[in-house]
DNA sequence: TCGACTGAGTTATATATACGAGTATATCGA
DNA sequence: TCGATATACTCGTATATATAACTCAGTCGA
C-alpha cells in the first residue's frame, strides 16, 4: 500500500480506509477502539489517533465520545476532484493511462498567461502538448504551461509516461495540493480529430485548470481537449458550509 | 473568538488564522516557530503542532522542514459553484435570465431516473423542457425530473421567468444547499441547433446535475445543453477537508 | 419494579519528551 | 578566497502518560 518510509500513522489511514473500502467494516458498523488498534498494530495510542482523526476529518469514519468509532455513510460519488493529474483520473476509473510527447517548447509568457501564472510578461515557460491516451485509446490532447524558473531543466526529464505531479514532486519538491477547472465544449479541428481518431465533426470538452502549490502559487496552467463521446468531467461535490 | 470550553488547539488555531486576515503575518513571511508559539501561549508542543497541522491541511499556511512555517497566499476567486441555479449564475455573470417553457409534461420515472431521485420505478416525476435566454440570446436547453410527489401542482404554477429554486423555497418550503454536476461535449441535433440559433455542426457543453435538499435527499435531476461558444462551466474550488 | 449509582470502557484533549531530517549560518582550514 | 565542516535551529514524527468527558451495562437498594 504503502512505502515504508511513509509516516506510520499515514500507513494505518491507509490500511483503515483500504478494509473499509473492501467492506471488512461495515457502514454505521463499529471499529474496534482505538487502544486495540494500537496493540495490534504495535503503534501507541496518540499515533493511532492521528490516522483516526485524518479519517474523520475527511468524513470516512466518525467518532462518538464515549460510544466509540463507526463507519461513515460512503460517499455518494467516489471524489473525482478537480486537482487529480490524469494518471490519477485514469486509475480511478479503472484505466491505465499513458502520454504521447506531441511538442516540448520554452516560450515567453503573453499578458494573460502571465497573470494566471503569476509572472512578469515574457517571462520563460515550459511548453509541453501531450497525447493522452486510457488503455491505449486516445483520450485527450492536453497544453501545459509551467514557469521554468520553477522547474529548470524539466525538459530534459523522461515525461512521457510519468506523471507530471509525480516529476514535480519527486525532482522539484513541489507539492500540488489545490486546482480550479473550467469547462466548455468545441468544435474539433482537422488535426485534434485526427490525433484523437475521431470523424469529423466532432465535439470536443475543453477544460482549462490552473494547479496550485502548497504554498499558494499558481505552478501550471493545463489546456485539455476530451473526447467528448469518451470523458466525462466530474467536479467533487460541494462540501456544505461549515462553521 | 471561542468560547472558554473550546479545546485549546482550535483557540489556538482561530487565533492564528485571525491573525494571518488581520495581516499581521503577511504571505511568504515566516511564522513564529512551533516552540515559541507555545511560550507565548503558555501551550506545549504537540498542542501547538495540532493547530498547526488544521492550517496546513486547509491550505492556510505552509511549512518547510528545517525552515520554518510561511503564510501561504491568499485563496484567490470567489465561489461560483454548482449549485447555484440559471438565473443566479447568469446574475453572477452580468446578464438577465429569462426563460422560455418548450414542454411541461407528468412522466414516469425510469430505472435510472428513479435510482437518481430516490423514488420507486414507474414513480410520476414533473417534466421541464424550457429553452434559456441570457440578455435575450439562447444559451441553453434545459430539461428537468423532479419527483411529482414533492412538488404537487408545480406545472399549475407561473415558472416562465421565475428562478425554479426560488418557486421551491417560497411554495413548498423546500431548501436546496448542494449539487453535483458533471459534463460533456456533444454535437448539436438539427432540433437543438435550430433552438439556440447556431449553424450546424456545433458544440454543446452537455451538464447533467443532481441537486439536493438540505435533508440530502435529491430534489431534482437536470441535464443542459449550452451553447459551447458562449458559456463556460466553472465549478467551485475543491474546499479543504474541513471537520 | 424502577431509579440512582457505580464502574469499566471509550473517545478526546493536553503535556513532556525524544529523535530524525532538513535548513541556514557561522567557522575553520587550505 | 573558497569549500568543507560543524552547529544551532527548525519542522515532522513517534511514544508514554495523564486526565476529562461521555456512554453503557449492570448492580444495588428502596
Amino acid at each position: 500500500m504503502s512505502p515504508e518510509s511513509t509516516p506510520l500513522y499515514l500507513q494505518l489511514k491507509d490500511r483503515i480506509a483500504s478494509d473499509i473500502a473492501k467492506g471488512v467494516y461495515k457502514p454505521h458498523s463499529r471499529l474496534p477502539s482505538q487502544r486495540d488498534f494500537g496493540e495490534d498494530h504495535g503503534l501507541s495510542h496518540m499515533t493511532v489517533r492521528r490516522a483516526i482523526n485524518e479519517l474523520i476529518q475527511e468524513g470516512t469514519i466518525y467518532g462518538r465520545q464515549g460510544s466509540g468509532l463507526f463507519v461513515a455513510e460512503p460517499k455518494r460519488d467516489a471524489e473525482l476532484g478537480p486537482l487529480i493529474s490524469f494518471t490519477e483520473d485514469m486509475r480511478l476509473r479503472g484505466m491505465t493511462a499513458l502520454s504521447k510527447l506531441l511538442d516540448t517548447r520554452i516560450v515567453s509568457a503573453s499578458t494573460s498567461l502571465a497573470n494566471i501564472l503569476g509572472v512578469v510578461v515574457g517571462h520563460p515557460l515550459v511548453f509541453l502538448r501531450r497525447l493522452r491516451l486510457a488503455d491505449n485509446e486516445p483520450m485527450a490532447i492536453q497544453s501545459t504551461f509551467l514557469p521554468s524558473s520553477l522547474v529548470p531543466g524539466l525538459l530534459d526529464l523522461r515525461l512521457e509516461n510519468a506523471s507530471l505531479y509525480q516529476v514535480l514532486q519527486a525532482q522539484y519538491g513541489l507539492k500540488i495540493v489545490d486546482a480550479q477547472t473550467s469547462a466548455s465544449a468545441d468544435l474539433a479541428s482537422e488535426e485534434e480529430a485526427a490525433l484523437l481518431q475521431l470523424p469529423l465533426p466532432a465535439a470536443l470538452l475543453a477544460t482549462e485548470q490552473i494547479t496550485f502549490l502548497d504554498d499558494g502559487r499558481p505552478i501550471e496552467f493545463a489546456r485539455s481537449l476530451y473526447r467528448g463521446d469518451r470523458y466525462r468531467l466530474q467536479p467533487a461535490p460541494r462540501k456544505p458550509p461549515t462553521r
